[in-house]
Parts: structure tokens; sequence; C-alpha cells
DNA sequence: AGCACGCCGACT
DNA sequence: GTCGGCGTGCTC
């Protein structure tokens, strides 16, 4: 007995491990168990990407999550097909991170593993074609039309042939119905070519040959050579204005790029007389995509004031994980940052700056380059694939120490935070909702600089209610700013009464008098003026005069958005969009008209009250491209715009000294935020966008039109009395039970049948309210919306008690629910949406 | 989420 | 007779 037990043990010891549970991107809650083959199992890691096959016919990208010797009982494990890294490509430190935020935020770890990993680090799998080695045209039984025959016959000077190679040969678009017919005769195979994606930039290199380039005779001999040939002379004398081979000989080794050197203009050929002589050498170079820049310019120096918060924070970092930092706009905060991630730095950890996406294309980003140079990563939305894979092996590398990035550069591969800076804390676009996971990035960078044993700093003018409740019962470090950086006084605010002015008949194209007066007034003294419209659940639409016909989207219900500049009418739920009809399709009227006030309406009031004026416009639609957004920050900066129309997006970041009135063009849309949020909210959106009025010498002016100039929340805006508004709203919070006294959770049924979701919805509500736990169950209610991509939707909110194992606990049951539901027929193809802390 | 397998209607 | 509709079950 005993020797039986001692020989067991000796073999679990000295198999190996042969066996990983994979995290494969796929929305199933579970890894996946492969067998690891012999050969691979002496260099298999946790955070390797490898490659597996899936199913029949997937083949897909997994990260190693664990590694163990455990045969599953039920099936026998496929094997892994290929290791794709030498060293992973994700640290333990992430997969803790991906296991928690699957967990906390309900969902399964391959939907995090998605949305962590650019698509650059997955593969892409490309459909080739190979000659079935074991056909054989004589004595095929099946005869090949001249099209066939022509495929096969490339095969046999080309090895494989991928479906476009096809689709050239032949000239035909659709190439599919005669491979298949090839493969139904056995004449081709069709296998998957598995591939990276990313692709090292390479690019085409000239330098001088070394003799010629290190011996100044030669050098001469070769500028004789070329007299009377201008274009070769020219080359040569800007290919040594940029390279000084003699002064710098270390540079000849990189040459220049030849795109650099061709561009005033010179020609390729004569660069190719040059090579050919052998002058010149040409030479392929991998580079980065990502530029290299030194720094060039030192931190600057910190007011007292900023200098007193510094020292704040840091002694609040002795004794606490994070720090709020509430510093009204313009009081400085990029460069207490810097200083801060300039000691982090120093003492050799990593630092990651979370911007709203929004702001990462503005100032604060060329200044914080400016500081750190080429250490500094930035990790964008706008990125290419490509892009986005060398900021990561950058990370991974050790190349860039320093990371400023959107919600999504928390999932890059650091392996020691020291410090994480979340930016603009309030901003509702840090949660994200549309595809699982649904997670809030500053309260998942929270936690990832708890993996770390890192320091949190969360930066705001005006901060989240959350985060300032969290300051007060010390949970958190504080500290305030409540002065302006420089001389900058605090703006004044105007409240503008429409119904007063409309009854007065004083409104012009919905603007007040005193809004135009204002305006007026700045545009005499060369000011610039800032018109902000709040575009959120509203948007322009167009309607029939006669008959009040809508057009509406097919798939959801809504109407749908009027987009000016394409002439077209857009779903912003689904994507949908039509051209603009000419007559009304109800009753055939030509009176069609566009209702509501966009900001392409309020430009085009504007432009006819100010003729004279300038115009931009700034939103979604005239900043889509990459360059639309920082091309009208500079023509703003530069004078060439003197009013300038926005949406959201022109409160971040904008900081320029001749901005001395603000207009909030519609003040009432912000007081109508239909959730628990709506003062917080019309709060902080009221101050951002009046913190960009009067930031020099001039005192600035905001003016908010309203129809309810009565409202206290505007009173106490203008007072500026954050804290006598955050008191009596956590005083209504606490009473209805609200976050942050409560922790929410949403859970939205969908189905394209009414009756079922309905049903689906009611049967998830009655299980749930069996759940033994501590809690409050709203709804269900139909969606705000009722029908989303031809799906009917219902609401719960789930209220739950903040205290001990409440929400653990919920959550497995809620688990078990949803498992048990949809088993049931009726309910299987029901979707359930979980959202944790939704916005 | 995909994708294959399987069982019932309108077409060559 | 077949192509294809989408119900349902599975993925190591």
């Amino acid at each position: 007995m005993e020797s039986l037990f001692a020989d067991q043990d000796f073999l679990e010891k000295n198999s190996g491990n042969n066996f990983a549970d994979i995290i494969l991107p796929v929305p199933i809650p579970r890894m996946f168990t492969y067998r690891i083959p012999k050969n691979f199992q002496s260099e298999i890691q946790i955070g390797q990407r490898v490659i597996v096959q899936f199913g029949k016919k997937k083949i897909l990208t997994g990260i190693i999550g664990k590694v163990h010797n455990k045969p599953p009982q039920a099936y026998e494990a496929k094997p892994i097909l290929d290791i794709l890294d030498v060293q992973p490509s994700v640290n333990p430190l992430q997969i803790r991170f991906w296991v928690w935020m699957a967990e906390y935020y309900f969902c399964h770890i391959g939907e995090v593993m998605f949305a962590a990993l650019p698509s650059g680090l997955r593969l892409s799998s490309e459909s080739k074609i190979q000659a079935n080695p074991n056909f054989d045209l004589e004595s095929s039984p099946y005869p090949l039309d001249t099209r066939e025959e022509l495929i096969l016959e490339a095969l046999e000077n080309q090895n494989e042939l991928s479906y476009e190679d096809c689709e050239k040969i032949l000239g035909v678009k659709t190439i599919h119905p005669i491979l298949k017919s090839l493969v139904a005769k056995e004449a081709i195979l069709i296998f998957e070519k598995v591939q990276e994606k990313y692709t090292p930039k390479v690019e085409t290199r000239i330098r001088l040959v070394p003799a010629i380039a290190k011996d100044k005779n030669a050098l001469q001999a070769v500028f004789e050579a070329v007299q009377g040939k201008p274009k070769q002379e020219s080359i040569l004398l800007k290919y040594l204005r940029d390279i000084p081979v003699f002064n710098k000989p270390h540079l000849n080794e990189k040459g220049l790029d030849k795109a650099t050197l061709l561009e005033e203009g010179d020609s390729e050929s004569s660069l190719k007389t040059l090579i050919k002589n052998g002058v010149f050498e040409s030479f392929k170079l991998v580079v980065n995509r990502i530029e290299e820049e030194e720094p060039e310019r030192e931190a600057s120096a910190l007011s007292s004031t900023q200098q007193a918060a510094l020292e704040e924070i840091k002694t609040h970092f002795e004794t606490k994980q994070s720090v709020l930092l509430h510093g009204v706009t313009g009081s400085g905060k990029t460069e207490i940052y810097i200083k801060l991630i300039q000691e982090v730095l120093e003492s050799g950890s990593q630092v990651l700056l979370l911007l709203p996406e929004i702001a990462l294309t503005t100032q604060i980003v060329s200044r914080l380059k400016q500081v750190f140079g080429s250490q500094m990563g930035v990790y964008h939305s706008k990125y290419s694939d490509n892009e986005r894979v060398e900021v990561w092996n950058g990370v991974l590398s050790g190349r860039f120490t320093f990371v400023v990035g959107v919600r999504s550069s928390i999932f890059l591969p650091f392996d020691s935070l020291g410090l994480v800076i979340i930016d603009e804390e309030h901003e509702p676009s840090y949660k994200q909702f549309d595809p699982a996971p649904r997670f809030h990035a500053r309260d998942a960078a929270i936690m990832l600089a708890y993996f770390h044993q890192a320091r949190t700093l969360l930066g705001s003018a005006t901060p989240s209610f959350e985060t300032y409740f969290n300051a007060t019962q010390g949970k958190y470090g504080y500290v305030q700013i409540s002065h302006r950086f420089g001389e900058a006084s605090m703006p004044e605010y105007h409240l503008a009464n429409l119904s007063a002015d409309r009854k007065k008949n004083l409104l012009k194209l919905d603007s007040t008098r005193l809004l135009r007066e204002k305006i007026q007034n700045a545009l005499e003294n060369q000011q610039q003026i800032i018109i902000f419209q709040n575009r959120r659940g509203y948007s322009p639409y167009v309607q029939c005069e006669d008959c009040g016909w809508a057009a509406e989207c097919v798939q959801c219900d809504v109407s749908l958005t009027y987009h000016q500049f394409a002439e077209e009418l857009r779903c912003h739920y689904c994507g949908y969009k039509e051209k603009v009809p000419q007559t009304c399709p109800a009753c055939g009227s030509s009176q069609l008209s566009t209702q509501g006030m966009g900001t392409e309406r309020i430009e085009e009031s504007l432009s006819l009250l100010f003729p004279e004026a300038r115009m931009g416009r700034m939103d979604l639609d005239t900043t889509r491209n990459k360059y639309g957004y920082q091309r009208l920050l500079d023509e703003f900066a530069a004078g060439q715009i003197d009013i300038l129309v926005g949406t959201q997006m022109i409160t971040k970041g904008l900081d320029f000294g001749k901005v001395t009135v603000v207009g909030i063009w519609d003040g009432d849309r912000i007081l109508n935020f239909p959730d628990f949020r709506a003062g917080e909210r019309a709060y902080q959106q009221i101050t951002q966008v009046a913190g960009r009025a009067g930031r020099r010498d001039i005192k600035g002016q905001v003016i908010i039109q309203t129809r309810n100039p009565e409202n206290d929340l505007f009173e106490k805006v203008i007072r500026g009395d954050y804290f006598e508004f955050f008191r009596q709203e956590m005083f209504d919070r606490k009473k209805f039970f609200y976050p942050p006294f409560v922790k929410l959770v949403k859970i939205t049924t969908r189905h394209t049948d009414f009756k079922v979701a309905e049903k689906a919805a009611h049967a998830l509500h009655h299980q749930m309210a069996n759940l033994p736990v501590k809690k409050i169950v709203l709804g269900p209610e139909k969606g705000i919306i009722a029908r989303i991509k031809n799906q009917y939707q219902f609401e719960s909110l789930i209220k739950l008690d903040k205290a001990g194992n409440t929400q653990s606990v919920f959550k497995e049951g809620l688990s078990k629910i949803l498992e048990e539901l949809q088993s049931v027929p009726e309910f299987r193809s029901v979707r359930w949406i979980v959202d944790v802390d939704p916005n």
C-alpha cells in the first residue's frame, strides 16, 4: 500500500505540468484545459500567448492562466498548437486583475481578455488554398472547367494562394463557389494560415558608403564626380546637411529615411544612380512608429500654493492609498502631477496617468511630452492596432515607464506601478458600458494600484460625490486648491431668462438679449466666445410641418438624428442611416423642417446674428477624424475663430486667455437629467464650462440661458458652494437609498418579443426578491428606449447594502438565477445584461 | 459569441 | 428531390 502511494507521489512530481488552463477571448464563464505537448513543457509560462484550436474550426489566441498536471475527467484535452511569446505578454498581476474585474463587473474572463489585449496581439487567420497532393488531373473522375484549371496552374508555381490572389488570377469578384467546387473535386485544400497581426514598421534607409563617410578625400572625389549633375549634387548636399558625417560619424550608421531624403522634390532615379555608382547604399531598418523625442523643457517651478498641495499629497500618501486633489479649473494641477510623476519615476516605479478620451488630444499631453520625452507612452483610442502593440511592448520592455492614456490603458502590462493618477476623476466617460466588461476605469484603476501597492491620485475641479464622500469618510486623503494659478479670478455668472425675453419679444433665433450683448461686447474687444450645448439625450431631428411625421429608426424606438454635413438621418443606438427624404413619406408634403437645436443650428443662428464673426464648431461630426480636433484647437488658439460652438468636448483642456464669454445655450437641458445624479452632473457641467472663461487678466462672464432662473441649483453653482450642495445631495441620497449609501446593479432583460421580455424580466425580479441579502429591487420597468436593434428591453435596479459580503452573496445568487432562467425553454434566447455601478 | 447539426417549407 | 430557414447544443 505504502509503496503504491509513494509511486504515485513520485509520478505526480516528475510527470511535469502537462496541462494548462487557458483564457480564451470567448464569452463563456471559464478557462479551458489544454494539453501541453512535451516539447513545450519546459518553456511554458503563465501569461504567454498560445495558439489553440477551439471547437471544430476556430483558431484562437489564448493566454496561459494556470499550469498544472490534472487531466480533465470528462473529455480529452486538445493540444496547444504553438507558443507565441518567448517572454509572456501578460504578467501574473494582470491576470489577477482580470479575474477581479470579471468577478466584480459580473462578466466572463474571456470578455476581459478581449478588452485588455490590443487586437494586434491577437492572431489573424486567413484562408489559404493549396494544391491537393493526392489529386491527379488525368485520373480524376470530375472534369475541370477553364477557370478551375487556371487556379491549378497557378498553384504549380506558388505553394499557396489567398482568396484575393485567386480573385486576381481570374478577375472575378466572388471566388468562393469556384474554390468550393475545386474542394469538392478534391483538387485543392483550404486551410487557415495563422499569423501575428502586428507588423513591425520597416523603413528603407539610405546611408553614405562607409568608406566614403570616413574619408574626406573620397568624399571630395565624389563631389567632383557629380559636378554638372545638379540633381545628384542636391541629394548629396541634403544628406550631408542632415547627417554631418565628419562631425557626427555615428549618425551615418542609421542613415536617413529614403522618403525624407527625397521629400524636397529630388528624384528617385538620381538617387538610384548614386547607389549604382557606389556612393550611397540602401538598407532596411525596423523603426518605432512612435517617434523618439527628447525632453525639451524642465518642469516649471511650483507656486507656493502648488508646492503646499504637493507636500500635503505626499503626507497623505504615507498613510493612505488614495488622495483626492480638489483643485478649481486653472489651479495648475498638471504641474503638481509632473512633480509627483518625476519623483515616482526616479524611485524606479512606473506611472499611469488616466485622462478622459477627449482630453487626451489637448495641451496637457504635449506639455507632458515636453517634460518626459520618449520615456512617456501615449495610449489613444485613435491609435492604430500596430501603434497600440508598440505601446504595449514598450511597457513590457521598459521603454515606457510612464503612460498617459484612456480608460483601456489600465490593461497595459505594468509590473511595478508606483502611482496612478486619474485626472478629471468625475468624468462619466470613464465608465464603459457597451461591450462587457462594463468597468469604471477610475474604480478599476484604484484596484489595480492596490494590486501593485501603488498610490492613487484622483484629480478634479468638481469631484464626483462618491469620491468626495470617501474623502469625508477618511478613506481617501483630501487636498484642496481653491485659488486659480496666477492672478485669474473666478468668473461672473448671469442667468438669461428665456421666457421673459420671449414675452417681451427680445428672443432672436433662440438667443436672449443678454447673451447677444455679451457676445457683441466681446467681439468688439477682440475677445473669444465659447457657446456650449449639451447634446445628451437630445438631438436634432426632421419633422413634417403638415402632418407631424418624424423620421424614426426601423430597428429602435427612437427618432433619427439629423446630420447636416452629410444630409443624413442616423440612429445613435444602432448606427442605421438614411438620406433625408425630399417629401414627407406619410403625407407627401415638402414642408420638412429640422427640429431642435444642435450645435449645427446654433452655429447657423449665430452667424446670422453676427455675420462678421468667424465661427467654429466642435462636436462629434467635426472631430471624427484623427486631426479634426487638434486643427480646431489650433485655429482657436491662433485667434482664427471668434465664436466656438461645441458639445461636452469643449469643456476639456481648452486653456486660452482670450476667452472671456462662455454661453450655455440651454441651461434647462442640463437640469433634466433623468437619474439620481442629475444635480451632481448639472453642477459639474456648468462649473467645467464656466472654467473656460476669463483665465488671465479679464474677468470671465458666464451666461446661462434658462426658462427657470429661479431653480436653486443655479444659485448654488453661482455661489460656487460645492460643499453645501454636496451636503444637501447626500441627505437626499441617504433618504432615498442611492450611492454612495448603497451599491447599484442594473440588469437589463432583452428579447425580440415584447411579451417574452416582459415575462422574463418579471421572473428575474421574483427570483431576486428571494435572495437572502439586504437589498431593494426596483422594476422591472420598460426601458427608457423600449426597443433597440429590434430587441425590447426591461430594466431592474437593485440597491445593495454596502456592508459585509452582501455583494458577493448577491452576485453568486444572481449567477444561479440567470443560469436557471436561461435553461427555461421560453427564455432561451433572452439576453441579460448586468451593469455593476451603472452611470 | 459563433458554428454545426437537425428538422420542416418553396424552389430547380 | 434540394436549398436553406433558424431552433438548440457545445466549445477544453
